[in-house]
RNA sequence: GGACGGGUAGCUCAGUCGGUAGAGCAGUUGGCUUUUAACCAAUUGGUCCUGGGUUCGAGUCCCAGCCCGUCCA
């Protein structure tokens, strides 16, 4: 049937509903319980109240069992139309799969070993006019998974698991620090200089005030900031906005924490990660073994997060992929040796950054358990303290787990000289803006700190085997759509 | 930007060598008072992504384009 032909169905409904004396967008209904709970903790013989959308009919004529669900579980409902009545059983018939209804009526058993609500009376909550996916594959169109999110949470039930996840997950890292006395504060989105990260803003115009305004890539200097202002223990856990391409990896908003301790350095950070990143794996995850699934349900990885996790040095883990003697040659010479090793430069590339690329492709992209990468070279990391023994590296670590950085930390770099030659010296082809506030705020005097950004995104991917960041961002940024 | 894969009913998908456009679900009608991917019988439903081309004939082959996905840059 074509699809006019099937809301026109629909539509016929609705009015015979009305023709019936009833609402077919109800208000108010009291529940005493939901659907999902009520059938985990299941009594019989209880009179009881659910609401939730019909996702399922087996109509047996005079008998109808019917299920009805929300983002938490199911229920299956009995109606029957002698112990309705017929005004009762003839609303009931103008109902479809996707109808949210409430439901009143005393719970049994069934025959066939099902937790059943026998229903007194019905509620039309709200007529759904459209036709719903198909109830047992769900919705597997991209586009309409993405574009239509409701239909795939209707329809997916791996798609509500993760999502709910997501949700328990974020609050029990906000939960996390908190219990550990971090304080969580909101700072500009709009900024005036995009600091914090080398990336590409989105640029927008303030009216009134007559400026051009970005939205922000990081919120560190404003976190920054506040060390300066007196809070030595610090977070933000929101959006961030980078204008750049769109991937498996990669929207242009994504959710980041960043949290700074003041008296800290990257150590006792990568410490906090590790502990954060666990005890969420050890609640949501059933312990430290992630084993990530394709569709046929296949353990396609396991990630393996016991501790401690591993700490390594950058130099050691390139030398480790690029040969012994990896250091040794001359710039030139680390040219050739991408050649040989597959890993593609562009002649334009600083020496640190073909380096760089040795370590993201043959390093990172294999390196699925937890590995804190340290001594990092100071040229990619501006914002961090260098290292007292050698000035060529920074006190941070890159946390990377499965194949992606998930987090870096920094013991920060509080000298407000050192700092402002840093970043006017920048090189290479990402730089970061100078932030003249900032600099000025550091010359009052910032505690020196420890400082982590987590990327949420991808360690939700990580914790629940999502291959694309589409699977965990609700609304994820898509071409618009040409009618 | 390049390579590869995909686009067929509301949804999930088949479609052989180029020869009348298919199934399941959903819908409709009928049957059935404990079913559960309910079942049984019947039935409706198509811009085969778009535009060209080859051909007696194109969902299928060729060309161009659009959209989606993955990988690469």
């Amino acid at each position: 049937m074509s699809e006019s032909q099937l809301l026109k169905v629909r539509r016929e409904k609705l009015d015979k509903l009305r023709e019936l004396g009833v609402n077919p967008y109800g208000g108010k209904f009291e529940t005493t319980h939901v659907p999902g709970v009520l059938r985990a903790n299941f009594e019989e013989e209880k009179t009881v109240r659910v609401a939730g959308r019909i996702v399922a009919l087996r109509d047996m004529g005079k008998s109808q069992f019917f299920d009805i669900a929300d983002l938490d579980g199911k229920i299956q409902c009995f109606l029957n139309q002698k112990a309705v009545g017929e005004e009762t059983f003839e609303v009931f018939k103008q109902l479809d799969i996707g109808d949210w209804i409430g439901i009143e009526g005393e719970t049994f058993i069934t025959r066939m070993g099902e937790p059943t609500v026998k229903a007194v009376s019905i509620t039309v909550l709200s007529k759904s006019l459209r036709p719903l996916p198909d109830k047992w594959h769900g919705v597997t169109d991209p586009q309409i998974r993405y574009r239509q999110r409701y239909l795939d949470l209707i329809s997916n039930e791996r798609s509500r698991e993760v999502f709910k996840l997501r949700s328990q997950m974020v609050a029990a890292m906000r939960a996390f620090l908190q219990e550990r006395g971090f304080l969580e504060v909101e700072t500009p989105m709009l900024q005036d200089v995009p600091g914090g990260a080398a990336a590409q803003p989105f640029q927008t115009h303030h009216n009134a005030l007559g400026m051009d305004l970005y939205l922000r890539i990081a919120p560190e200097l404003f976190l920054k900031r506040l060390l300066v202002g007196g809070f030595t223990k610090v977070f933000e856990l929101n959006r961030n906005f980078r204008n750049e391409g769109i991937s498996r990896r990669h929207n242009p908003e994504f959710t980041m924490l960043e949290a700074y301790w003041a008296y800290a350095d990257f150590e006792q950070m990568a410490d906090l990660v590790e502990e954060m990143i666990c005890s969420l794996a050890e609640t949501f995850c059933g312990g430290l073994l992630i084993e990530h699934k394709n569709e046929e349900g296949e353990v396609t990885r396991t990630i393996n997060l016991s501790r401690p996790w591993k700490r390594t040095p950058y130099v050691d883990l390139v030398r480790g992929a690029g040969g012994d003697d990896f250091f040794y040659l001359t710039p030139e010479g680390r040219r050739e040796r991408c050649a040989e090793l597959g890993v593609e430069v562009s002649p334009e590339m600083e020496d640190y950054e073909v380096v760089q690329q040795v370590f993201e492709k043959l390093v990172e992209e294999k390196t699925f358990d937890p590995c804190f990468v340290t001594h990092v070279p100071k040229e990619l990391v501006p914002l961090a303290k260098q290292n007292p023994d050698n000035e060529a590296v920074v006190d941070v670590y890159e946390l990377i787990i499965n194949g992606v950085e998930i987090s870096p930390g920094y013991s920060e770099l509080n000298d407000p000289l050192v700092q402002r030659e840093r970043l006017e010296h920048q090189a290479g082809e990402e730089t970061q803006k100078i932030d003249e506030d900032f600099l000025l705020a550091l010359e009052y005097g910032m505690p020196p700190a420890g400082g982590i950004g987590v990327g949420i995104d991808r360690l939700i991917m990580m914790l629940t085997g999502a291959e694309s960041i589409r699977d965990v961002v609700l609304f994820p940024q898509l071409r618009r759509k040409e009618e």
